[in-house]
DNA sequence: TGATCTAATTTTGAATTCAAAATTATGTCA
DNA sequence: TGACATAATTTTGAATTCAAAATTAGATCA
């Protein structure tokens, strides 16, 4: 009947939508192995709960493209194919350079001083070539313009592809050129935002956004190199 | 390791997706009426299902914002906003806007013909005054243009985001300047296709969206204007 | 009358149960 | 042995059940 609470019992909002927020991490961080079947009865023991609301949770990431339902087959991670994020990245430029766009009409001068400090956190990593920090912070970034944007259904669109993405471009590794190419593009986004040039802000976005592609592409290539494309 | 069979195989629809599509026009023809409370129980019957695989369809109709959760409150179909609509066109815009532009890239000719005969029944809709007939058309051609553009991922977004307009939009009772105003747009959209002119037609589906979203604020204020904003 | 408290009822959230489908294991025979 | 058929087991999908929360109805009293 009821099971043993385990350490990190789930309490808090509606357990499907919590469980949608765990799941992600696992996710994007590779945890859940792209390619391989969701293990819902191991997930179940792990977050004490029933099948229910878990499946529940399946569904909604199911929606956003994380994982794949096959019918009477169960759930499967998706991974990243080269197909998906050339049609990922295209839509995700789009949409953050809207963001620039509407943010340069909204953003407030301690937005701009915020994103000012995390450009320059962001160059320290840069510095101190320490990527899973300079990741960190550009997302920061990124989301600042967003907020920035005051767009709701903007924010949760771009969130939503980008998480998608997340996975493939942690995992792509920066080449020396490539990282200071993106340096540069993020001075350059930080130079239009101050000056609330929205035109050539959007321009950069999407760019950078381009640029981004090229190298997630070419690393996903490259992976697929040895072993088989799926 | 893994290689799965193709993505087209026999895959029965799952309940819970078919209660998914079934309920999206449920809402968008506003059967269910805006604002009021999802009937659980009545839908359960009527579909012949219990309620797990309901509650599954409305966690994903809520995460495409159809319906809003309450926790432990029930589900709540969603209304159109004046600040949705603000939020939701300009995001709207810069998708089309992308549909376009990419679409000029692929089409062929026999798609643009495609194009052509449906634009040739729209402007006969426009002048026997079918506005159903009109909509229906005028979703045609946008959706036509969308799978040119030959990205799934654009696609969808733009679905999901054209789906939470469509009930505001089908409302909306266009005034005979608007009308005649959005079929000028329309012929402009044709002209720009067969010139495969992307820069022109992306301006354009931006403007025909900005207009819409002028046209959509309008209906929708004059609607509040009697009764209580909700 | 109507405001407030309490009990009954309904609704919701989630665990459990159960049938159907898929997978794995076992046995048969060329 | 190994290809195939069949039985046992596991997994999945969905109905049912049950506890908790919310809502409604009813009673009490100023």
């Amino acid at each position: 009947m009821m099971q043993n609470a385990p350490a990190q019992a789930i309490t808090r909002k509606s357990l499907h939508q919590e469980l949608v927020d765990r799941l992600q991490p696992l996710i994007i961080s590779g945890e859940l192995t792209p390619g391989s079947k969701v293990p819902e009865k191991l997930l179940c023991t792990r977050f004490g709960v029933s099948r229910t609301p878990l499946r529940e949770a399946l569904k909604v990431l199911a929606s956003d493209g994380l994982i794949r339902l096959e019918p009477n087959r169960g759930a499967w991670v998706t991974l990243v194919t080269v197909g998906e994020v050339e049609e990922v990245f295209p839509v995700l430029g789009a949409l953050e350079a809207l963001s620039g766009e509407l943010a340069c009409k909204s953003i407030t001068t301690e937005e701009i001083n915020a994103v000012r400090r995390l450009h320059a956190q962001m160059i320290e990593s840069y510095e101190t070539r320490d990527l899973d920090s300079y990741f960190a912070i550009n997302q920061k970034i990124h989301r600042a313009i967003l907020l920035a944007a005051r767009n709701d259904t903007l924010t949760t669109s771009c969130q939503a592809l980008s998480l998608r993405m997340q996975r493939a471009r942690y995992l792509a590794n920066m080449t020396e050129g490539r990282w200071y190419a993106a340096v540069q593009e993020h001075e350059n986004i930080l130079k239009f935002l101050i000056d609330k040039d929205g035109r050539r802000l959007a321009r950069t976005l999407l760019d950078h956004m381009e640029s981004k592609r090229v190298s997630v592409v070419q690393w996903l290539e490259a992976q697929n190199e040895p072993s088989e494309p799926v």
